[in-house]
DNA sequence: ATGATATTGAGAATCAGTCTCAATTATATA
DNA sequence: TATATAATTGAGACTGATTCTCAATATCAT
C-alpha cells in the first residue's frame, strides 16, 4: 500500500500533467527514509547501489520538483555543499548546523518567526522564504578542543 | 594616508607573518568602496579594468582571508551566486534578499539575536556565526505583479 | 642589497549542477 | 490490450565557480 506522501506527491504529479516513474518514487522514497539530510550525490550513489540505475541529471531534476512543490527543504553546510530533507509532517523549523561534524539540530521559534513578519512589513517587503542558520559547534564536537 | 580599515588589515597581516601585497590592499580597498555586495567576478572584472592585473585565484584567496579575519561577510542571493560586504565600522545585520532584483535590504533585532542565543544555549551549541536570510519581494518587484 | 619566504598569475583541474538528445516509458484513448 | 502522444530518462558534453600547481616575482627582516 502506499504512504500518504506518495498519494500526495502523485497527485501532485497528476495535477500537472506529468508522469509518476519508478525515478521519482524511488528518490521520493529515499527521502522520506533518511534519518539526516542528504546530498544529491548521497542519493545517486545509494540509489544505483541497488537494482536500479538513475542518472544525476534526474536526481536533481526530482529534487527540484520536490522542493519547489514544498515538499522538500534544503540547507546548506559551512562549506557550502548542500543537502535536502523531506517536509511531509513535519512543521517548519530552522536549523544549528556543527562546522565540525555537520550535524544539524533543529529549532523553532513562534517569536522569531512574529519579528520576522513584523520587519518584512515595515519594509514592504513580502516575504516568500527564509533560512536562518547557526553556525558553530555542537555539544560533542564542542568537548573535544 | 591610510585609512583605519587599511592599518587594521595590515597588523593582522604582519601578526600572522602574512605580507602586505598590492593586490590584497587592491581588494580591501574595491571593498571598502562598493556601495553594495559585489561577487568575486565583480572584483575580478573591476580590478583588471584600470592598470593592475590580478588573478581570479588572488580574488579569492583574499576573501576567504578577509572573511576569515572577520573582515567580510558573505551572503547569497536567491540562484546560489555569492557575494561580499566589508565589516568595517559596521555593526552585524541580516538580510532580505529579494529573488526578483537581487536587492538588498538590511535589518537587526535584538530580540531575534538573544533568543538565538538562549536557544544555543539549551541545545549547549556554541554558536560562532549566524545567517538569517529572508528571501521574497523587494517593494518595488512587488508591485509590478 | 641580500636571502628567505610568502605571494602571485596563468592555466589546468575539480566540482556541482545543467543541458542536449536519442531512446524509453507512462498514460489516455480506441 | 494495442497504439499514439508526450513526458521522462541516462549518458555524457558542457558550464561556471572555485581550487590547485608551480615557476616567476615581490615583500621584508637583516
Amino acid at each position: 500500500m502506499k504512504s500518504e506522501p506518495h498519494k500526495v506527491f502523485e497527485q501532485l504529479l497528476n495535477s500537472k500533467g506529468l508522469k509518476v516513474t519508478k525515478q521519482r518514487k524511488d528518490i521520493l522514497d529515499y527521502l522520506l527514509k533518511a534519518r539526516k539530510h542528504v546530498t544529491p550525490e548521497d542519493i545517486y550513489r545509494d540509489l544505483n547501489k541497488k537494482d536500479a540505475n538513475i542518472g544525476r541529471a534526474t536526481v536533481f531534476r526530482t529534487l527540484h520538483l520536490l522542493e519547489n512543490a514544498g515538499f522538500a527543504d534544503k540547507i546548506q553546510f559551512a562549506d557550502g555543499r548542500l543537502a535536502y530533507e523531506h517536509k511531509f509532517a513535519r512543521p517548519h523549523h530552522d536549523h544549528m548546523i556543527c562546522v565540525e561534524c555537520s550535524g544539524v539540530l533543529e529549532f523553532s521559534n513562534a517569536t522569531i518567526e512574529k519579528i520576522q513578519d513584523e520587519i518584512s512589513k515595515k519594509f514592504l517587503f513580502k516575504p516568500l522564504w527564509h533560512r536562518h542558520e547557526i553556525f558553530g559547534r555542537c555539544k560533542k564536537c564542542n568537548k573535544m578542543d
